[in-house]
Formats: C-alpha cells, sequence, structure tokens
RNA sequence: GCGCCCGUAGCUCAGUGGAUAGAGCGCUUGCCUCCGGAGCAAGAGGUCGCAGGUUCGAAUCCUGCCGGGCGUACCA
C-alpha cells in the first residue's frame, strides 16, 4: 500500500503519468511496485536494524521480517506460561462486561438421542468454556423438551401396547421409552411411508402401471362394490398420488397390498426383454429408480406391518385425546408424565456427564406453558398477533411494513390451544433477558432453524422488547451419513449411545495393541479418554457452517489430524518431564537462566506457537467458534512433534538442555489447557 | 418464487485482503542398537465452480450466472 503511493506520487512528480488514462496509470503503477516495495523495505530494515531491538531485521519481497532475541523472549514467554500453568490462554474473568447465557443440548426426554445432539454437546461445551477462559461472565444453560408432540405420542403408545412392560432396572428405562416413542412414529406414519413407496413405484415402474387394471381386477372379484377400486385405478393410470381419506373402505388396502407383492415379484422374476427406457429414473425422482429387488425388499418390510393400516386414522385420534388429557392436566396422566419423564433424565444427565456439560440453569419446556400462553393473550390484545383462519398468527413482514417477504408469518398457538415450540420460546427469551439479567443470550441450535429464531426475536420485538436484538442463534449445519441424510423416520441415525459404545470399545483395542503393558484400570481410563476426545474433535475440527459427513469408520480412525495425534504429543511430553525429574515448580526456578545463543528453528517455531493461545481463545470466543482451537492445538503438537524429531531433550548438553526441558514443560501446559477448553482431556500416557 | 448456507488436491477439510494456497486420509518411497513409530522426512496430486468488478494486491470483499443443501403458517 505504502510503496504503490510513493511509486504513484514519484510518477506524478516527474510528469510520467500525464496524458493517460486511469487504468494505464494503475498498469503503470502496478508495474513498479513490488519492485519499489522491496526497496522501501530495505531502507526501513537498515532503520530498524539500527535500534538494535531485534536480533535480525530482513527485508524480503517487499516484507520485512524482524526476528526478536530468543533467549529474552524464551524466558519472558516460558515464565508466562509455567506461572500461570492452568490459567494460561485464560483471560482474567469480567475482562469483558455483561453476561452471556449459552443454551444448548436440548435434549428431549421420551425420545433417544442422535449423533446429530452429538454435535450440538459438543459445540455447547466448548463454546461455553471458551467463553469463559476468554473472561466473558459466561451462564451455560438447557432446555429440556420434556413435553410436546413426541411425549404426548410416546406416552399413547406406552399405553396403548406397552403398559407394565418397563424393564427392571431404572437405567434402561430411558432407553426403552425411546423404543417405544420410535415405534409410536412409525404406527402413526406408516399409511404415509406405505403411500410414498407405492407413488414412487406409480412414477418409475411402466409395467406396474401397465398391470394395475388387471390387478384391480383380481381385487375386484374379492370385493364386488367397486368405488374404491374405480378411485385407485383412477390414481395409478394418470399417475396422481392417493389420497388415503378417499378410500372409504380401509381394508382395501390390506387385501390390495398382497396382489402388489405378487406383480413386483413377477416384474423382479421376469426381466422386461428389451427395456427401451433410461435407467436412470424419472426427472422428478428422488435419486434413481428402485431396482426391482429394492422394490420387493421395501414391499416385503411394509408388508410385516399391513395390518396396522385400518387404524391409523384411529390412532391419530387416540393421540389428540391423549393431548387434550394433558391440556386438562388429568391427574393419572400428569402423574405418568412425571414418572417417565424422570426415567429419561436419569439418561440425560449421565450423557451431560460424559460430555462435560454442566449447566447454571435447566429450563423445561413444560414450566414455560403458561408463561407462553400469556405473551400470546398479550400480542392479541395489543393488535400484533391476529387470529388467521383460526390459528393465532404474527404477520411478521405486514407489521414491518416489509413488502417482499422476509420473515413470513409464525403461528404463536395451535388452533386447538396447545402451546407451539414458538410459544415458549417467546415465554422464555424473555425470562432470560428479565428474570435472569443477560446482556447477551445464545441459542445453539441446529441451522434449520434460523427462520424460526428470527421470527422469534422481531416478534418481542414488535411487542416492545428490544433487549431481543441481544439475542443470537448460533446455527450449526446437520450431520451426515454416507447413506444419506439423518432421518429418524427412516431410522438410520445412529444412537448417540451406539457411537459412543463403538468408539470407546475401538479406543480400548488401540490401546491395548499399541501399549500392551497398560494396567486395565489405566486402559480404561484412557479408553475413554481417547473415545470421547476423538468424538469430540471431529464434531469441533469443522466449521459451523458445513455439514459433517459422519462416517463411522473415519470416527473410529485414530490417526492424523484427529485428537490423539495432539493427546500423543501430550503423553509424550509428559514422558520427557517424567525421564528427566522435572517437576513444575523446578521448571518455573529454571526458566530466568535459560539460554539459546543458537537457537534451533523448530525451537523458534514452538516459541511462537506456545505464545499464540491467548489470542487464539479470544478470537474463538468473540466469533463462538471452537474451529480456532482445534486448528490451534493441531498445530502445536505438530510443532512440537518437529521439534521432538529435531532436537533431542534429554540427551543434550546445558545450557541447551534446560532450555528445551522448559520448551517440553510448557508445551505440555498449554496442549493441556487447549483441549481443556475444547472439553477434551490430556492423558499423561496412553 | 423468495431467503440462508456451501462449492479449494481422488476423498474429508483448513486458510485473519498480503509472500511460492496448506493439512489429514488414500497412493509411492525412506526412517526404530537413538527421549514412546498413535510419530517423522520425501514424492505425486490444484484453471481455489464460472464470468465480471473493487484493490497496488482477491481463495478471501461486491455483482451476476452454474451446481448442491436447507428453510419458507398450526414439526421441533
Amino acid at each position: 500500500m505504502l510503496a504503490s503511493a510513493v511509486v504513484q506520487a514519484e510518477l506524478a512528480a516527474s510528469g510520467d503519468l500525464e496524458g493517460l488514462s486511469k487504468k494505464q496509470v494503475k498498469k503503470l503503477v502496478s508495474q513498479q511496485t513490488t519492485e519499489r516495495a522491496q526497496a522501501l523495505a530495505e531502507q526501513i530494515a537498515d532503520a530498524v536494524r539500527a535500534t538494535g531491538r531485534f536480533a535480525s531485521v530482513e527485508a524480503v519481497n517487499g516484507y520485512i521480517n524482524l526476528s526478536y532475541d530468543a533467549a529474552t523472549v524464551a524466558r519472558d514467554l516460558l515464565g508466562e506460561v509455567l506461572g500461570a500453568d492452568e490459567r494460561y490462554g485464560h483471560a482474567p474473568s469480567g475482562t469483558h462486561p455483561g453476561k452471556v447465557m449459552i443454551e444448548h443440548s436440548q435434549l428431549n426426554t421420551h425420545k433417544a438421542a442422535h449423533v446429530g445432539h452429538l454435535r450440538n454437546i459438543c459445540l455447547g461445551v466448548a463454546v461455553t468454556n471458551i467463553s469463559q477462559a476468554a473472561g466473558y461472565g459466561t451462564m451455560p444453560a438447557t432446555y429440556i423438551g420434556d413435553i410436546g408432540r413426541h411425549v404426548i405420542q410416546c406416552l399413547w403408545c406406552y399405553e396403548r401396547f406397552h403398559a407394565g412392560e418397563e424393564p427392571a432396572s431404572t437405567g434402561s428405562r430411558g432407553r426403552w421409552l425411546g423404543d417405544i416413542y420410535a415405534e409410536s412414529a412409525a404406527r402413526l406414519s406408516y399409511r404415509k411411508e406405505l403411500l410414498a413407496f407405492l407413488n414412487r413405484v406409480i412414477q418409475e415402474d411402466d409395467a406396474f402401471v401397465e398391470a394395475i387394471d388387471r390387478m384391480l381386477k383380481l381385487l375386484w372379484q374379492t370385493r364386488p362394490e367397486g368405488e374404491d377400486i374405480a378411485y385407485l385405478l383412477g390414481c395409478v393410470s394418470n399417475r396422481n398420488d392417493i389420497d388415503p381419506a378417499r378410500l372409504g373402505d380401509a381394508e382395501l388396502m390390506v387385501r390390495f397390498w398382497p396382489i402388489v407383492g405378487e406383480q413386483l415379484l413377477v416384474e423382479r422374476d421376469t426381466p422386461a426383454p428389451e427395456d427401451t427406457r433410461s435407467p436412470q429414473g424419472e426427472p422428478n425422482g428422488t435419486g434413481p429408480a428402485m431396482t426391482a429387488d429394492e422394490r420387493v425388499a421395501e414391499w416385503s418390510r411394509l408388508n410385516e406391518r399391513i395390518d396396522w393400516w385400518p387404524h391409523v386414522d384411529v390412532w391419530e385420534q387416540e393421540v389428540k385425546a391423549t393431548f387434550q388429557r394433558w391440556e386438562t392436566k388429568e391427574p393419572a396422566f400428569v402423574e405418568l408424565w412425571e414418572t417417565t419423564r424422570e426415567w429419561s433424565l436419569i439418561e440425560l444427565r449421565e450423557i451431560f456427564d460424559e460430555f462435560g456439560a454442566t449447566f447454571t440453569e435447566w429450563f423445561y419446556e413444560s414450566a414455560v406453558e403458561d408463561a407462553g400462553r400469556e405473551i400470546v393473550k398479550d400480542l392479541l390484545t395489543e393488535g400484533i398477533a391476529e387470529i388467521s383462519e383460526g390459528l393465532p398468527v404474527v404477520k411478521i413482514d405486514e407489521k414491518l411494513g416489509l413488502e417482499r417477504e422476509t420473515y413470513h408469518t409464525m403461528p404463536i398457538l395451535r388452533s386447538d390451544g396447545t402451546t407451539l415450540y414458538a410459544t415458549k420460546d417467546l415465554a422464555l427469551t424473555r425470562e432470560k433477558f428479565v428474570d435472569y439479567g443477560v446482556d447477551t443470550a445464545v441459542w445453539v441450535v441446529d441451522v434449520r432453524q434460523s427462520l424460526y429464531f428470527d421470527q422469534i426475536i422481531k416478534i418481542l420485538e414488535l411487542s416492545g422488547f428490544e433487549q431481543a436484538a441481544n439475542a443470537v442463534h448460533l446455527g450449526y449445519e446437520f450431520v451426515t451419513l454416507p447413506s444419506g441424510a439423518i432421518s429418524s423416520r427412516k431410522g438410520n441415525a445412529p444412537m448417540l449411545e451406539d457411537v459412543r459404545n463403538a468408539v470407546l470399545q475401538r479406543a480400548s483395542a488401540v490401546i491395548e495393541e499399541k501399549n500392551p503393558t497398560l494396567d486395565a484400570e489405566t486402559r480404561a481410563k484412557v479408553a475413554w479418554q481417547v473415545g470421547i476426545g476423538a468424538i469430540k474433535y471431529t464434531m469441533l475440527a469443522r466449521d459451523g457452517n458445513k455439514v459433517i459427513l459422519f462416517d463411522p469408520e473415519e470416527a473410529l480412525s485414530f490417526d492424523g489430524h484427529a485428537a490423539p495425534y495432539i493427546q500423543y504429543a501430550h503423553a509424550r511430553a509428559c514422558r520427557i518431564l517424567e525421564h528427566a525429574g522435572l517437576s513444575l515448580d523446578d521448571a518455573r526456578s529454571k526458566v530466568a537462566s535459560i539460554e539459546l545463543s543458537e537457537p534451533a528453528p523448530e525451537e523458534l517455531a514452538l516459541l511462537q506457537e506456545l505464545s499464540e493461545l491467548p489470542g487464539v481463545v479470544q478470537r474463538a470466543a468473540a466469533e463462538y467458534r471452537p474451529l480456532y482451537l482445534t486448528n490451534y492445538v493441531y498445530d502445536l503438537a505438530k510443532t512440537f512433534n518437529d521439534f521432538y524429531h529435531a532436537c533431542p531433550v534429554l540427551k543434550s548438553e546445558d545450557p541447551v538442555k534446560t532450555a528445551r526441558l522448559s520448551l517440553v514443560a510448557a508445551t505440555r501446559v498449554t496442549l493441556r489447557n487447549g483441549l481443556a477448553m475444547l472439553g477434551i482431556e490430556a492423558p499423561i500416557e496412553m
């Protein structure tokens, strides 16, 4: 910048720029800038060198590289690191004024947690730790989904099909409830699922459509009245979606289904002689068309539960009735809810303990329903909300006078009077600012809810609650599997518990192979540190706006850019210090006498890296991005490994030995502190 | 349609307007009589999606395209 200004001024002064266009001037200036910059850099370097404050001053490519005196830097920096010990990297509390509440790990009762929740927990814990370390007044909070449709569904399914079957052990009842929830979802979505399959076959399979006439005639033989059959025929031959409400006879599908199966089997076993159609599927398809084998497999899967078909609409009615039992607070139902809720909470607390999530506040959805209804009432009387088609909504764009659709319209209560997520969040968000006096309220929630949170903020602002502008949504992208997006409907989401168990088992096996001399107790502990650390690191070492592709194979690999690499560097440093018999106090007392007359490049690189933790922590906290810290600890571990291979420590002679031992001691402290902020433990051996 | 996000090595990803764009995995080749080989060194592998613009300077900022993901009134 300086150089270009100088060049331009010089050229202007000499009159070379006269009569040239702006573009020509730029080109001329640009051509001469690099050369001039180097000349300027050399001049400046000479001047700086003369001050004698730097060990070396070099001008390279128009840049000036300064070197400090290594021994001075080493004494100051290592003294600071070893003196602060566990506080190195931490700013004094109160460095940043104001209280920030970080809400994360919004787990549900009555429903199992999956790998997607893992990202939330890991992110929430790390953001909280980093915020604290950076000197913000930090309040971690969780918000448990202990009421809502999923709970009602689960309890309906429990009472209807599983009452009295609960396992004896209290510890496994939460998981058991989660399975019941999954069953309820499968039951209630059965018609949708079956029709989705049938509609897809109709779209993709010409042979099926051609055969439908014959199939329906077969069906007609068993059931002469044929209005429903005519409807089915119409849908299929016109390739329209089937609406179950138009089928008067719920048993019809049960009788039709085996015929569908027969047709699909025939198609599988007699491949079309000339398939002139493209095998790549239809233009509107969701991916490539299913193969004949896949169709048969899917048909069989659905066929196992075909007796569910006639009952689904009744079940839906029952779930609605169950919702009403909650709304009227029927004592027996409330008691059932309390009991089962506690079963789940026991396991949620275990998950939180394991992943290092602690909270100063626990919020429950069930506790903010009433406050939410009050807010809805207020919004209606103030004219901010209105009833549209029987539904209380806020037409946000209209109220803000926006021409373009931006915040859309948000329903704030169901038309039957039951509460929505939004009902409760309106109340809770207010509460955070008013009752807890926070200055910033952070939601750590999946990015798919970003419009939702914008709506909450705008509605609160419309109601005159201006602090809502200080609520921030820390969104993160979801976790997908190599096989495709996680969907609880498809049931392909690995459960949090299963992932945890698999990784721990793998960690234990690796340790046994790499370090067979460890005793069983230590091995179990280290397996836990390494396994959980590996999970956390993979969840954090990716920017929030990137989808994490969760490959179970890769998550189980402990090589390369992963937590174990960093933990290994830490254990290695510990072992060197142990061999040297150097305690932290010893190291501290020797720092002042460090000499580095001929520092190796690896030693200087390590010093440089060590000095950067405090700055990285501040940046990670300000932007709520633990990624900066995962990158930092990895770089530090890598720098340390370079140093380790290039600079023998124990076999060197004093004064080099003292300097290197101090570097090792400081690296150990810094690695441990950095990992701790990420919620990852640093084993002393592994 | 509108809005948000993504596009960097075969794959998974870093990259604070600045120097020759970097890691890991995978592939090729070396290094344990030497502080712990979960490691280190070397090699191959790039039109930073495309096209304009701003700037002395753009992977980075702006605009427009292309490709993908997500969201868009009674799910959470």
